[in-house]
This record gives C-alpha cells, sequence and structure tokens, in this order.
RNA sequence: GCGCCCGUAGCUCAGUUGGAUAGAGCAGCUGCCUUCUAAGCAGCUGGUCGCAGGUUCGAAUCCUGCCGGGUGCGCCA
C-alpha cells in the first residue's frame, strides 16, 4: 500500500525536474507514513519539506505543485495539503473494498504476493550445545529466529536453516570416555535422558581420575585426527542430544529438522586452510606463540589495535576462527546474499570482528550482507537472570511443561466444561503461543523479564487475545450457518469500524515486508494486535447474525470477517503460532 | 581504561531510518452481557521521553558532554 503510493510520488518528483520545479540533482527518500489522527487523512508524505530548501520554494506552494502533477490513482480519493507542508492522501472505499475482498479470497496468503527477486538467504539460529539440555535462554534465539525465516521463505526467498549447534571442542574427549565407561558398565543400552547428569558426571571423572583424564585427552586427539571409533561416539552424543532437542522443537513447533544442523564441527576441516590464507595474506601475524589478527578498527587495553587470536599457541582454534570459516562456507556453498545471526548481544564485538576479517581476506563480498539479530538475557521478574528457585538454570522442557500446566489450569477454570483431550489440545496451543508472543513481541535488543502473569493472564496483548479474536470469527461463521471460503458478497465500507478495519487489512502487506527486512518480528505482533483490536471493535458496533441486518451489509461483513480470519491466521503462522476453531 | 547496547506512565513495553496533540497492555477508577464467545467493548486517571547543551521549520529519535544500568575486551565457546 505504501509502496504504491511511493511509486506516484517518485513518478512525481521526475516529472518535477523535468520542469526545472526542483532541481535535477535532488535524490529525496521519499517517505510515506501513516497518519495518526484521521483528519490528516490515512497516509501522509513530508517531501515537500524536504524538498523545500533546495528547490528554493515555500514547502505548501511546493506541496502544491506535487498534488497538481500526481498521477491520477484509484486508491486515493483525495489529497490535501496541511500544516507546514505535509501531503495527506485519503484512501477511497471503495478501493479498500475490493482489497478486502481479495484478502478474504486469499486464504493461503491473504492477498501478500511473493517477491519478483527472491534472495538466498541464511538463518543462523538456536545453536544448542550438545550433550547439555537446551536450556531457557535458547528460546529466544530459536523463536525469534524461527519467525522470520518463516517471514522470508514467505515472501518468496531461498532461505537456508542453519543450526549452529556447539558438537565440537575439547570436551568431547572427556564425554566420549564417559560414554564408553558407561556403555561398558551396563549391558542395557544407556540411557542419557538427563544430559545435565551426564556432563556433571563426566566432569567428575574427569577432575577426579587421572587415567580417566589422560583417555579423555588422547580422545580428543584421535577424534580431531577423524578415529573412526572416536567418530562412531561422538556420533551417537550428537544424536541423542539433537533427538531430545527435536522432541522440543515438534512441541514448540519450531521449523528445525535435523536436515538443518550445520555444527561447529562442519567448518573445522577448513580452519587450518583459513589460518595458513589470512597468514599469506599478511593479515595474521604469530604473537607470542599465537596466530593474531590485529584490527585497528578495534582497540585493545593498551589504546592499540586489537588482537584477535585464530590460533592458539597449542595449535587449538577458537571460535572466531569458526565463525570466518562460518561466513565463508555460506558464501562458497550458498552464494548467500544476507546471513542473519540470531545471537545474544554479548556477542556483538566477536562477529564483528569474525566478519571484518571475513571481509578483509576478501571471503565476504560487499554484496553480501551479515546482520547480528541480537537480543538480550531472560530475566526473572526480580531483575536477575531467569533462574530456578534453587538457583540452577532452567531447562527449557521444564519451562514449557510449566507453562502447559498453567494453561490447562486457567483454561480449565475459564471453561469447566472443556475435558479431557479438547482441554489439552486447546491448552497446549495456548501455552505454546503464549510463551512464543511473550518473547516475539518485545523489540529490546536490551534484556527481556520473563513474567508468568504477563503471558498467561490471556488479557491485553497476549496470543490468546488473538487466537480469541480468531476463534470468535469461526463462531460466526458457525453461527451464520455458512463456510469462510464460498462468500461471494460485495464488500462495502459504510461504518467507520468496517472502514478501520480495512485500513488494518490492507497493511498486513507492510507489516511482512517490514519484518523481513529488519529481521524483527515484533513488527508483526503489533500489527496483529492491532488487527485483533480493530476487529473486536468491529464486531462489538457492527452486528452481523441479527434480524435486522440487511443481506447484503450481512454479506459485506462476513467478507470482513473472513479478511480478518485469513489475515491472523497467516499472521501468526509466519510468527510459528497456531489457531483455534474454539476456546 | 577502551568499545557496544540501553534509560519513555507505578509495572511490562511500542513509537514506522527527524514529523503533526508521545501510544498500548497490566495495575487503579466508571459504564456495557435475556441479543454473533464479557479471555471482550466504551471511557477516565496516570509523562520534565535520565540530565544539560547543540543542529532546524520541526527532536523521544541526530550531535556533544555528563549521570545511571547492562555487557564485552589475547590463548573457553
Amino acid at each position: 500500500m505504501k509502496e504504491h503510493i511511493q511509486q506516484l510520488l517518485e513518478q512525481t518528483v521526475t516529472l518535477l525536474k523535468e520542469r526545472e520545479i526542483i532541481p535535477a540533482d535532488a535524490a529525496p527518500r521519499v517517505q510515506v507514513d501513516r497518519t495518526r489522527d484521521k483528519s490528516h487523512g490515512d497516509l501522509a508524505t513530508n517531501l515537500a519539506m524536504m524538498l523545500a530548501k533546495p528547490a528554493k520554494k515555500n514547502p505548501r506552494e511546493l506541496a502544491q505543485a506535487i498534488i497538481d502533477t500526481l498521477p491520477a490513482s484509484e486508491l486515493v480519493s483525495k489529497v490535501e495539503i496541511a500544516g507546514p507542508g505535509f501531503i495527506n492522501f485519503f484512501l477511497d472505499s471503495g478501493w479498500l473494498g475490493k482489497q478486502v475482498e481479495k484478502i478474504a479470497t486469499d486464504q493461503s496468503r491473504a492477498n501478500v504476493a511473493a517477491l519478483a527477486q527472491p534472495q538466498t538467504i541464511v538463518t543462523d539460529y538456536s545453536a544448542p550445545n550438545v550433550a547439555k539440555e537446551m536450556a531457557v535462554h535458547h528460546i529466544r534465539s530459536t523463536v525469534i529466529g524461527d519467525a522470520v525465516t518463516r517471514t522470508l521463505e514467505f515472501l518468496g526467498h531461498k532461505v537456508i536453516r542453519a543450526n549452529h549447534i556447539g558438537d565440537w571442542g575439547t570436551q568431547f574427549g572427556m564425554l566420549i570416555a564417559y560414554l564408553e565407561k558407561m556403555e561398558n558398565e551396563s549391558a542395557s543400552d544407556m540411557d542419557l535422558s538427563d544430559l545435565e547428569a551426564f556432563y556433571r558426571e563426566a566432569k567428575k571423572h574427569y577432575d577426579d581420575d587421572e587415567s580417566f583424564a589422560e583417555r579423555a585427552r588422547n580422545y580428543v586427539v584421535k577424534l580431531q585426527g577423524g578415529d573412526e571409533y572416536c567418530r562412531t561416539m561422538w556420533s551417537k552424543l550428537v544424536d541423542i542430544t539433537m533427538a531430545q532437542n527435536q522432541a522440543i522443537y515438534d512441541r514448540l513447533g519450531v521449523s528445525l529438522s535435523n536436515d538443518d544442523i550445520m555444527g561447529e564441527s562442519l567448518y573445522n576441516p577448513l580452519l587450518p586452510e583459513i589460518v595458513s590464507d589470512l597468514t599469506e595474506k599478511g593479515l595474521a601475524v604469530e604473537d607470542d606463540g599465537a596466530k593474531v589478527v590485529f584490527l585497528d578498527e578495534f582497540k585493545g587495553k593498551d589504546g592499540n589495535a586489537m588482537g584477535v587470536i585464530i590460533q592458539k599457541r597449542d595449535g587449538g582454534f577458537l571460535y572466531t576462527t569458526t565463525d570466518i570459516a562460518a561466513a565463508k562456507y555460506r558464501v562458497d556453498n550458498f552464494d548467500a546474499d544476507r546471513i542473519l545471526y540470531f545471537i545474544d548481544s554479548r556477542q556483538a564485538q566477536h562477529l564483528q570482528q569474525a566478519w571484518l576479517i571475513a571481509r578483509k581476506a576478501g571471503y565476504l563480498p560487499q554484496t553480501t550482507s551479515t546482520e547480528h539479530c541480537a537480543f538480550g538475557m531472560m530475566l526473572g521478574k526480580d531483575g536477575k537472570p531467569f533462574k530456578t528457585r534453587s538457583g540452577g538454570t532452567v531447562k527449557l522442557a521444564d519451562l514449557l511443561e510449566e507453562a502447559h500446566q498453567r494453561a490447562v489450569k486457567l483454561i480449565g477454570d475459564k471453561n469447566p466444561d472443556l475435558l479431557g483431550d479438547e482441554l489439552e489440545t486447546i491448552a497446549s496451543t495456548v501455552a505454546m503461543a503464549s510463551v512464543k508472543y511473550s518473547d516475539l513481541n518485545k523489540n529490546r535488543t536490551t534484556d527481556y523479564v520473563f513474567d508468568w502473569d504477563n503471558m498467561l493472564t490471556f488479557e491485553g496483548n497476549t496470543a490468546p487475545y488473538m487466537l480469541y479474536a480468531f476463534s470468535r470469527i469461526q463462531s460466526i461463521f458457525r453461527k451464520a450457518g455458512v463456510s469462510a471460503d464460498a462468500l461471494t458478497g460485495e464488500v462495502v465500507i459504510d461504518a467507520e469500524k468496517e472502514e478501520a478495519l480495512a485500513q488494518k487489512l490492507v497493511q498486513f502487506n507492510d507489516a511482512v515486508l517490514s519484518v523481513s527486512a529488519k529481521g524483527a518480528p515484533h513488527l508483526m505482533c503489533t500489527y496483529l494486535y492491532e488487527l485483533a483490536g480493530a476487529f473486536m471493535s468491529f464486531y462489538e458496533a457492527c452486528p452481523i447474525n441479527k434480524d435486522d441486518v440487511a443481506e447484503a451489509t450481512k454479506a459485506s461483513r462476513l467478507r470482513l470477517c473472513a479478511a480478518t480470519a485469513n489475515t491472523l491466521k497467516v499472521g501468526l503462522s509466519l510468527l510459528g503460532i497456531n489457531t483455534l476453531e474454539r476456546m
């Protein structure tokens, strides 16, 4: 919608340049904003004020020239000058009605077209560690990354999910040695359901038992050398861990699978050649026995160029080297246009350094953008890192189970008729939706305060509010005895709340585009919340299944309902949230 | 010491790469269910946008300096 007005204005700028009303070298960024106040129309531009100075004209005068030159459009019913030189656009209600009809007809896309020029985009998210259970802090990367991934895919981009799991490092010698010990001691299949305990015990043996520790160190060397036995044991650890993580992905509704695993080990074989290449190019130098890249762009504690170690004195590599390799790999193998990293904000400097080195080495071309979609830590209501009562790490599986139990109780209390499977199904959808939404809803790169009461009271700006709006619409269709996809009536925008709802509906496309441009799903949350709110107001003000409602009005309003339902369903699906027919 | 992020209502947060009178939800207070799901709607109350300067037609937004919080800075990842 905005784009269309933008195009009209761009044409106008060209025409005005030809007529020498504005200088030929002016290159204004044509900006179209939604207005806050109805009296200012529906969309506005500040173009005249931006061009007033270069054109040496009074802004209002120039605004008039723009309006006089503006090509006619079916979208716009009226254009006005306001205030110091704003140009206000009023959308045509006939056009709005036609748009709503298209949205109502399109269940799968709500009238959002795929992009004509799709890109190849790598999304790096989730990244759990092998031999550890997913903890609560993994939820942010996983849920936010998945929502953006779904949105990019929806727009037609080729998206490559990269689950950068922690499957490499010196700790694997210890883990393999302990796995071996367990297998030797119990004839039956090992039970690794409690990975935390497994890791803890392995560490304990490593610290207390010298012969165990020696075997562990030996296994590290053998594993890195490609020893078949160690490789098999390592592979078991990865499989067991990822099977458990997959159960969490499935429960949460995260679109990752085993096919998306691209762990640290994938890049390990590339590291030696990267170090030698960086050395040959003069980027890396030996310093105190280690291979170091000095970056003038970053200052160290002594005020000189900061040194980033890419290879340790003992020959081992560090995660900066892995991230350089990962960037290179994604360019070489996928020809990525964008690489989005959904990683904790504390990694910002590290990522900047890795990318800078990759750029200097020519691994990352100018045409590939690397974007850190950063987020803060999860805090408890007390403002301290979110922990269990005893101070331990909260397991993600436990958090999801608690959300489910809370949802069962709340829904059961609210709706005592619901029992058994139906209650469980509704509670499950509501619980996962609530957990995800409360995370997705916030833009903050700073920390996020996790609060059960805010997400599961089911009031206000929450997932249940939107699920409720959706199920209310389904209820209207049941009551009317019609199927949403069989509606044919013409949409006529008449009442104030109808217009407000229609206005919101046609903004969906803008919301999808902004999420994809910024990697920020909260923009979708904000949009859907406003849409659900507009629907609730419409619902109160505009009766449908009532005796005194004219047939044509009823048909029109039913299609507004269908358009809203489609938009909510598609929008929520882009966030990875399922809808409910009843709740 | 240097770098990055942040500071908006009692609380949780928006604020569209400078726009019109800074917005929601929760909490508090008023109304609205024999009528499509009241998990809702309509409304009221609540702000020195951390502080001080600067840039301009216009600043929560950009610049500078302070104050306060978070986080990172050579052999973990």
